[in-house]
RNA sequence: GCCCAGGUAGCUCAGUCGGUAGAGCAGAGGACUGAAAAUCCUCGUGUCGAUGGUUCGAUUCCGUCCCUGGGCA
């Protein structure tokens, strides 16, 4: 991290899906002479435009977004290439003396860029498909028995049934030799990478829920069911990634046609509903989050904006 | 109007041979360091429709009433 980074200024607008950050973003960009930079894991797909709610072809003329569209649903991407590419970005745009306004839902992406990421090494695919495979022979037990050999308190954080979280420490521990507890030691977060200033959008959890069901019904009516079937017919199949996340995995299963198409859209529903709560529980850890109702007071929000911009 | 079946958690229902009740779903809370829209963990008190009666004790048995299905007229 170059130390001129440190100096960037940069407001992070963040809020559970269907809280109004796209438009808020492009509000204050406009506001500001800013330009927004993406934190949503999935807006960085191509083709994947109506399910994961990308900002409108009108938000985007109105100003530039950066980070949406940039990988193939069947290219790899992590929070690792986030945080790289959106620093690239944001140097840029500050470079350009423009203000840098990141928004999106995805948590992790946003403290990968605020506060980094340990010193572990990339994704590989045969060694999670190998231990996937021992997995599903040997039970999620003795794949967590095997971890606690090697790295007994990644084990003791790691529950034997969060496979996920299982493999990738295996995976860190082949890799490189050392337990994941200790590159999370080492690393601890303690290093702030931007002067940021984050803002989280807060609504009535039954405000937002009912967002996000009229969300669903107009991604439904605007064409989603074609966008996945367009995804499927350019050989984007059902078990990729990005296709196994909300609304296009409900939509495969429609297609495949384990479900009816009414259940499908309730199951994306309650299943959207359920991830909003995941990211407050996310976001609500985070102490430095400005919590502003929203939209009653974006006048708040417009002022402190203007004061961190200062 | 008559007959039958029901009325128990937000919903669908189980159950209590009379000792104030429990599943699934919905929902709530939490974890999260290169897959994160992913992955995982935890959580069940509600006038047992209303009201009388029997009983030491009724959501459970009996009567009446109300409501909801279905059938017959």
């Amino acid at each position: 991290m170059a130390e001129e980074a440190r100096n960037i200024k940069l407001i992070i607008v963040q809020g559970p899906t269907a809280s109004g950050k796209s438009e808020l973003a492009v509000r204050l960009a406009e506001l500001f002479s800013g330009e927004i930079v993406n934190a949503d894991s999935m807006q960085v797909y191509r083709y994947m435009d109506i399910g994961t709610a990308k900002p409108t072809p009108e938000q985007m003329r109105r100003v530039p977004h950066h980070l949406i569209d940039i990988v193939d649903p069947d290219q790899p991407f992590s929070a690792a290439d986030f945080r790289r590419e959106a620093e690239k970005v944001i140097a840029d745009i500050a470079g350009r003396g423009r203000k840098v306004i990141v928004c999106g839902g995805t948590g992790m992406y946003i403290r990968a860029l605020a506060r980094g990421l340990m010193a572990s090494p990339g994704g590989d695919e045969a060694l999670r498909d190998e231990l996937r495979e021992l997995a599903g022979r040997e039970g999620n037990e003795a794949l967590h028995r095997r971890l606690a050999e090697v790295d007994p308190d990644s084990a003791a954080r790691i529950h034997y049934n969060d496979r996920f979280r299982v493999i990738r420490a295996l995976e860190v521990y082949r890799i490189t030799g050392q337990p994941v507890s200790h590159l999370r030691l080492v690393h601890g977060f303690d290093s702030v990478h931007y002067n940021y200033l984050k803002i989280g959008l807060s609504l009535e959890r039954s405000t937002l829920y009912r967002n996000i069901d009229n969300r669903v019904d107009s991604m439904i009516i605007n064409g989603f069911l074609d966008e996945v079937k367009a995804l499927l017919f350019a050989g984007y199949p059902a078990d990729l990634k990005p296709m196994r996340s909300l609304g296009y995995r409900h939509m495969c299963d429609y297609i495949e046609g384990a479900v009816s198409f009414g259940d499908a859209v309730t199951l994306m529903k309650r299943d959207t509903r359920r991830y909003a709560k995941r990211q407050l529980t996310w976001f609500n850890r985070d102490s430095e989050i400005k919590w502003i109702e929203y939209p009653e007071n974006v006048a708040i929000i417009e002022h402190i904006v203007n004061d961190h911009f200062d």
